[in-house]
DNA sequence: ACCTCAAATGAAAATAATTTTCATTTATTG
DNA sequence: CAATAAATGAAAATTATTTTCATTTGAGGT
């Protein structure tokens, strides 16, 4: 389904004057146009009503109705925009802008995500041996959710956020593991270290990051982007976050999917251990 | 601007059951009612026309027109619709699906978070002595999150994801302190339990969950309230996650920007410091 | 049980919007 | 400079929406 937008602009070479004013009219205005009633649109192009419908049908639309609900519609899509966090902005207006943010952080990281590499990853990490998360500070929280998550599936998984132990656990690491480092930036000195030495002790390394050009990428066999939206106010890579979670989401899900009977039992037996920490 | 879809619902409870007919026709079949006329969704709802002007004049809107482009643009706002996971998509495949869950999970929990409990959590929590987040299992990473945040401000924050030194923790609080309980379900046993206790020390207790009618609720001064996307492969809350890190976002960035100078020069200097960790 | 009143409802009339028809204008080609 | 085809808008025809108003429904009082 192609958009109207678009299609708009592709079809005003082939549109006689009218059509065309009415053409420019909508995309400039694209927003109050849809408050207009057909006759008034006319008016404002300078044209007659039947033009109007024309326009709508060369578009490949029943009429001028099926035209204003698609554009808004596709008004819908788009208007997320969340703008810049003021100093005046309520706690759940901010709520909203980053919102917006994270969305496109998430819409982002779907176009400079490589599905190949993801795939491999997942496999990996089901296959492995043992898998170690590293992340310190910023991307502590999400090796921890992530751990927690391969652990729940019967994994052999840690999180390791304090840089002496990332030495000292990489310094152990065989093949047939494997150590995935997460870092926003990709410069953090400890844990690209720690990936280097994992690397070295044969294991398989990986890396989750922002940037291609970074020195964790080197240190890296797979290496997985994230794209986040670029916005004035998060100065932490805020928004990367969510996008990291997102990522490791997926390859839990598609462990979750490949797990055989007695895996998918396991996994079970957890939700029904865990009833007992609950009201 | 709020959501038509949730106004909607909203509002079902003081209609009569011809209007509530209609609600429910369009909540439920919300893509092919923006299709039909208004005496076409008249006959299936078997009412009369009026009825269906009313049902939009309730909600604030000039007439059925309005209704229809208002919904179609909440469609295309939310026509990200992931479908449900399958045992062929490709990790790649998933990553997409989920995160049209997530989009969903935010949007919701914009509608269901109150504003002004938000405000205050976060007035709160800025002016607090001490912050302690309890979160164990699934919300444990989400806890570590938020006070990794709130420390880089400068505040006294504390994560505590064992249930003991949750205990022990609670029963020193003192007033001035503000307590948060993070639980998806609400139900989690022993992060009820020190919530309570947190309560009777005379701290603040606030708690962040899906679930309004849970035990938590009771155990909280402030209850912030996220809503997951409901699917089916989300097995834990998957998605709740999300909403909880923007919640705790939303919170920082709104501390940050009502910190005065000398609090922005903390952060500034914290940065500095981070960049010596950095190739 | 019966009445009263207010709210809720739908049929039909009134209004408004959209679509079609068709005569006129405008541009293009030989 | 016709001759023709394409483009256009005014007005008619159609369709959709909104308003009006008589009827129904149901709650609360006697």
């Amino acid at each position: 389904m192609e958009s109207i937008t678009h299609k708009l602009r592709f079809l005003r070479d082939e549109m006689g004057p009218a059509e065309k004013r009415i053409a420019n009219y909508i995309l400039n205005n694209t927003g109050e146009m849809i408050a207009l009633s057909i006759s008034e649109l006319a008016k404002c192009c300078g044209c007659g009503d039947a033009t109007v419908v024309r326009l709508s049908r060369r578009l490949g639309l029943e009429g001028y109705q099926a035209l204003k609900l698609r554009l808004a519609s596709e008004m819908g899509a788009s208007s997320s925009l969340g703008g810049e966090i003021t100093r005046e902005d309520s706690c759940y207006e901010i709520f909203k802008k980053q919102n917006a943010g994270v969305v496109e952080s998430l819409k982002n990281t779907e176009s400079v995500l490589d599905a190949e590499q993801l795939a491999r990853v997942a496999e990996l990490v089901m296959k492995s041996d043992r898998t170690v998360l590293f992340g310190l500070g910023n991307s502590a929280a999400i090796a921890q959710d992530a751990a927690h998550k391969l652990l729940r599936l019967g994994l052999s998984a840690q999180a390791c956020c304090d840089n002496h132990m990332q030495a000292i656990i990489a310094s152990h690491l065989k093949r047939g593991s494997v150590a995935i480092g997460i870092s926003h930036s990709g410069a953090s000195k400890d844990i690209v270290d720690a990936l280097r030495l994992c690397k070295i002790c044969g294991a398989t390394t990986v890396c989750v990051t922002n940037y291609g050009e970074s020195p964790i990428v080197s240190a890296a066999d797979y290496a997985l982007f994230t794209r986040s939206a670029e916005t004035k106010y998060s100065i932490l890579g805020l928004s990367s976050r969510y996008a990291q979670l997102a990522l490791f989401d997926s390859i839990y899900s598609y462990i979750v999917m490949h797990s055989d009977k007695a895996a998918k039992q396991a996994i079970y037996n957890t939700e029904t251990a865990l009833q007992n920490k609950k009201y």
